[in-house]
DNA sequence: AGGCTAATGTCAGTCGCTGACATTAGACAA
DNA sequence: TTGTCTAATGTCAGCGACTGACATTAGCCT
């Protein structure tokens, strides 16, 4: 059955599908409860508030299955994170090969927020998962397996750019580091968004804009002029595809 | 007793410090104990090989009495990072007040690694502390740990960086984000030293001197110059105070 | 209808961690 | 020195995440 594998890659017909049988279906459903549940109960009542017996009691199964269907309480947190970090991969690799690295992946993150809402509906509402991502922020456990991921993810996007550039990414530094740049400053913004008020996915984008375009001067030698146009909480416009 | 203060910041005389006393020194004696054992056990035989009763078995001592020292298992694996992390922020504050932001955090880091033997080696060797480093990297809920901890001292830096050029935090994204690019690039060297060959401070050292010098080239528009000289591998002479 | 086997349930056990309560052993005064 | 007084420790029971072993149920296929 292969659970694991289906955790990590949701919902796909496999090779042998000539048709789904009674069977499967049952099974994708049981899969779909139960992420469902435990995301409800994340979001609302809290991840260390919330039980696995919680999670099976509420699709009417048990706790055994639960760890059949998920290798544990954490990965099923992070079961949407996975098919939006998929979609961005797949945005990353869509962009010409004639942008620079820093500007194909700042287009790349802006357009998976853009079908972020499609490539997320077949499981849950967008609302669920802005929420869920909040809940990830606030949980010091959950962050803390966020950062990992992000960090393994990391690995993945420098790859792909030095692919781009015909480079080795283990003999040149700057794959690494624009990546670790560019993903810092989107932990930074993912944490402020997280925090404020205004939870939409435009604030969110709108944010990113703002900060990625000071990563110059903030890396620039002096800060003495005095910047200021980017306060934290101003609308702003933003310019991009 | 406290022990979560006294796992956030080990030994130190609290203000009624007339002497000792011969239940101090036991209690003392008791957390270095527990402590030298976990790093031990964690280093040799892995940290999810290592049992809370193993430690409290090799320092002849029941569970309980662990937790009482230290609020987790987790929090043991951390105490030396603790003392190094709090004497990378000494060094920041120590520098002077005219060296732009990225400069200072450069110079505060290289400071604080040559001062690090001395600071450690009142729990332990430099060896024990290079040896559990390489095991909080290759132990993935030690690491995520690590980068969310990370994360809570970025808020800390910013935050002096902030109050070095009289600027607010919240206000003002820079101070957020030099942070978030310059501790992103000692991740990044940091893991490359951890599963490099090199395990000596000095190659840590040197690796971090050399890509910190390529954030700059690395984050321009364009990488179409060649950049021959950062072979991962090459020795390289650092320039630095 | 009946056999095959995947899916599920049940049970016991490990490990990290906590609260409650009993026991021991420094500290301090008489 | 002795006798409290209490901090430090030990013991025990229990929770929650997880796992292996084994029994049971229920789709599937002939």
């Amino acid at each position: 059955m292969n659970t694991a594998t289906a955790a990590a890659a949701p919902q796909q017909a496999p090779p042998p599908a000539p048709r789904p049988g009674l069977r499967e279906r049952k099974k994708q459903r049981t899969r779909d409860a139960l992420l469902r549940a435990a995301l409800e109960l994340f979001t609302a009542r809290g991840y260390e508030q919330t039980t696995v017996d919680d999670i099976a009691r509420a699709v009417g199964v048990s706790q055994r299955t639960f760890f059949r269907y998920f290798p544990g309480k954490e990965e099923v947190a992070f079961a949407m994170q996975d098919m939006v970090e998929a979609h961005f991969m797949t945005s990353l690799r869509a962009r010409p090969a004639h942008e620079p690295p820093l500007e194909a992946l700042r287009r790349a993150v802006l357009d998976c927020w853009d079908s972020v809402r499609e490539a997320v509906a077949s499981i849950a509402p967008l609302e669920l998962y802005l929420r869920m991502f909040r809940t990830i922020e606030s949980t010091p456990v959950l962050l803390a397996t966020h950062l990992r991921r992000s960090m393994e993810k990391e690995e993945h996007i420098a790859a792909v750019l030095a692919e781009r550039e015909g480079l080795d990414v283990d003999a040149d530094p700057r794959p690494r580091l624009v990546v670790a740049a560019f993903s810092g400053v989107l932990r930074v913004t993912g944490r402020l968004w997280s925090t404020g008020e205004d939870l939409t996915l435009d604030g969110l984008r709108s944010l990113t804009v703002r900060y990625l375009d000071q990563v110059g001067p903030a890396l620039a030698g002096t800060w003495r002029t005095p910047n200021d146009p980017n306060r934290t909480d101003a609308p702003a416009e933003h310019t991009d595809a």
